[in-house]
DNA sequence: GCCACTTTGTGCATCGGTTCACAAAGGTAC
DNA sequence: GTACCTTTGTGAACCGATGCACAAAGTGGC
């Protein structure tokens, strides 16, 4: 194996790389809009919200596209990232679960930006079922493994009650899916081979809850808490 | 300072830990509701999907809350994680911004889970000023400043078009907010001191896609990607 | 064609987080 | 009270990610 590209990119982008990737995406087609013809790194950086430095570490695991003394090209770079997350094609996504979260992802305009397309609706409510919600007719979950089939879905989205994610998962996963977004509050149990980014509302809102709750038990000093904490005061 | 809690817990629990919090929370409160009264780090463990020494190592932040030979008690450690996190107060979130999703989240049953309680709805729309949804009233946000003070709002969950969102955060910030959960896909700049949490459903997308390709790319031999790279081919 | 200036790409030190593996601590049986 | 069993709590090695700081590489002026 002579073959070694400029330096990384044979088999593995660091996971937090590709996570800052579309970030970056999105500042870049902003200056796209803007008609900004190139961009330094320092200026990316801001618009991405990180630092400099990170930014060229992560760009530099795709292959080094910047041209030292000048900067990125933005049109160049917009196309090597998107190529590398894979925005180039057309990814079809199905919707399982049509509640009030389910039906707001599908009428979600920021949704289907650059390369994803909602191709399906599926819910296990025959209420639902046949309505049409964001130009799609709402199919039974009982169609799933066709649907997949027929429309080429790659990516399932489950918004289902969470009583219901699990099996839904099996299923889903039974039919060849290995790429899930996942907004019910369970953990998924899931065979390797198999990706699934949760989205998790009520642990968000905890986790601001913990620090807000830091922030207020400083203001007021903090003595509050021994008297929570008798038992703790030890050795 | 000779005080030292039986190990850790004097301002700071790692970030990484506070995020998994939640997560023990919502296993141990199903097994509360199975009637458990004790349970293993390696029971608990599994059911919230992590490993076992992590586990124990994360409730050890908190303090010595288990039993050698035993395991947690399971009513006891659900009080001891609540209080960490500071669900055993009540807090009051506005949700701006009263669109499909914003809709969709004041709907969302799971959001009011233990501690929250959504108190007021805001919009610039005059359309849907007015409007009850959830049981509330749809508010104008030149009543913002007013109806965080009147309904002791200490989170704000942001769900603008992108382009306001900035606008928006300052002036939720110069209200006294300080910690902020954004829907917007904009990268938020805020002074320090303020949280802010982002949740972005496209960003989620782009991660899938990219591993999505390259399970499939795997699949397919990965050969192609020569051809795309003709001026790689280097050294 | 050379010099001064800019900005990238990266080696290296550092840090936070994960995992292993085991000693310490408690329970139970006899 | 002792011996054995279980499970916690944590020291220490490891791993990935971050950020500094600088050499390398390119541009533009003259």
């Amino acid at each position: 194996m002579i073959r070694r590209l400029s330096q990384a990119r044979e088999r593995g982008i660091p996971e937090a790389t590709v996570a800052r990737l579309p970030l970056y995406l999105r500042a870049l087609n902003g200056m796209s809009e803007r008609g900004l013809a190139t961009v330094s790194s320092e200026d990316l950086a801001v618009a991405a919200g990180v630092n400099s430095a990170k930014l060229r570490k992560d760009l530099s695991h795709l292959g080094s596209y910047g041209t030292r003394g000048v900067g990125y090209d933005v049109e160049y770079l917009i196309y090597q990232i998107s190529r590398e997350l894979g925005l180039t094609q057309d990814w079809a996504i199905a919707i399982i679960g049509v509640g009030n979260l389910g039906r707001a992802l599908a009428n979600y305009g920021g949704f289907v930006s650059r390369g994803f397309r909602v191709a399906a609706l599926l819910d296990a409510d025959p209420a639902v079922v046949g309505d049409r919600i964001a130009g799609l007719n709402v199919e039974h979950i009982d169609e799933l493994e066709a649907v997949i089939r027929r429309r080429g879905v790659s990516i399932v989205v489950l918004a289902t009650p969470a009583a219901a994610a699990q099996q839904v998962a099996d299923r889903v996963i039974a039919a060849g899916i290995t790429s899930i977004l996942n907004f019910a509050p369970v953990v998924l149990s899931v065979p390797e081979g198999v990706d699934i980014r949760k989205v998790d509302l009520s642990i968000e809102l905890q986790i601001l809850a913990f620090h807000e709750q830091r922030k207020t038990d400083r203001m007021t000093g903090g003595a509050a808490m021994a008297e929570e904490w008798p038992e703790a005061v030890d050795l």
